[in-house]
DNA sequence: AGGTTATAGTGTAAAATTAACACTAAGTAG
DNA sequence: CTACTTAGTGTTAATTTTACACTATAACCT
């Protein structure tokens, strides 16, 4: 793009971009999805995906095709997080970036990665590298919304495999709030709710009592909703 | 403006606008400031108060700008609410807009709204006419946001005078909410939280017992939030 | 002045929810 | 077969939430 022209001779509207926040989870703490920049400026500084709005796309489907494109991911829980226009948060132009956050089952990704030819890399949220432009701002938001948002809405799920112990909810419960929660309460409010599927399937090779597989019902969640159930943890 | 032309041939990015939902409370139902339309399109046809987004300006700041100038709002509660970006969602050019929503004290900006060129009414949330471009998607976000918002975070006050009586600040809730409250019941939860300040004044000329003022302390709740007390309503 | 009308203001008891807490079961590794 | 590790399970006390009805006071009306 414009290399080195001041903007404002250039355009007279700021550009507009997505970036996207990919949370992953695998038993310990929470991860982030990070790719390694090609490119001037913050060249090989780790950064959100993220790319220019085309003109026949909305903002979301943009989102979309920057995971597939840049991090190889599809198929997975995406919603908008906020729009971020400070005026030299790029130090090219004046770039407003609609950011959004996506929840990935990180296991089910690991065979999608492969295929990417950009580096990308998953580091704990707690010891994540510098970023490129206002990123690290931009995680820190998204994080708090998946923190504030968890526990009124069932979308803990996405970060699980379809097959999960009622011990890895818990543990990533307990990871994005921050607490710790007493086994058997946890136990008997998630399964009370009534949209979690027992399935007769347990865990294999596992140096302890094997635990039981449970899948989210989503055809139960939704009945009980529109019944005015209410989620909440 | 480009008139007539495709925009594909003119600009290769799309312009970036914002919307304001401003919302007001006299006691009744909540209510909503809209513009008429002096230009095409949607000439004289209600439309939330927006404008395009400058160059040296952030989103916000220009939802405050237009605030001003187009509704003489200023001094108020203003949050991000969503980017709307559907392509043909103005049918001029390609344009998406931040959506922003405010809270005023409706009675304070009586005084303000005189001095205002454009024409601009107060409407019942549930009276509202057909509004331009996507601006009813608009506004069923941004209540939607509020009535979510409203319990656990205090920002019911910023519809209400300085000085509220507890049945006004409870009437506000129940609008809000789109539930009924039981009196006492809230009343000793609000006042328990600890940051309301009961004032000597009473209301005067009411043809019934005059309730005692209420203001909301900032600092109290400041204080309070800082030792970890979370407002929940 | 006295009665009418309208909303302010107040407490208690039952029900529901949340929080605290410890042992047995079962699978693998040695 | 023993040791180790995590799965799985109920009860009780504390707290929070809900339901509910009468007296007080200011203006208005006659």
């Amino acid at each position: 793009m414009n290399q080195n022209k001041k903007y404002q001779y250039e355009y007279d509207r700021p550009a507009l971009a997505t970036d996207c926040v990919i949370f992953g989870f695998d038993g310990g703490e929470l991860k982030l999805l990070l790719i390694e920049r090609e490119k001037e400026p913050f060249k090989n500084k780790w950064a959100l995906p993220g790319g220019f709005v085309f003109m026949n796309e909305t903002t979301e489907e943009c989102a979309k095709r920057i995971l597939l494109e840049k991090a190889g991911v599809k198929n997975v829980f995406v919603e908008q997080l906020y729009t971020f226009s400070d005026i030299d948060r790029d130090p090219r132009e004046r770039i407003v970036s609609v950011a959004y956050f996506a929840l990935v089952d990180k296991h089910q990704y690991e065979v999608i990665a492969g295929r990417d030819t950009l580096k990308a890399e998953w580091f704990e949220l707690s010891k994540l590298p510098k970023l490129a432009f206002d990123h690290t701002k931009i995680v820190k938001a998204a994080f708090q919304r998946l923190k504030g948002k968890v526990s009124y809405q069932p979308i803990g799920f996405e970060l699980l495999n379809e097959k999960f112990t009622l011990s890895q909810l818990q543990a990533l419960y307990e990871s994005i709030l921050e607490i710790e929660i007493d086994k058997r309460n946890f136990r008997k409010k998630i399964l009370g709710m009534g949209f979690l599927k027992a399935l007769e399937e347990k865990e294999k090779n596992v140096a302890h009592k094997a635990a039981r597989f449970y899948s989210f019902d989503k055809k139960v969640y939704k009945d009980l909703t529109q019944k005015g159930f209410h989620f909440e943890l």
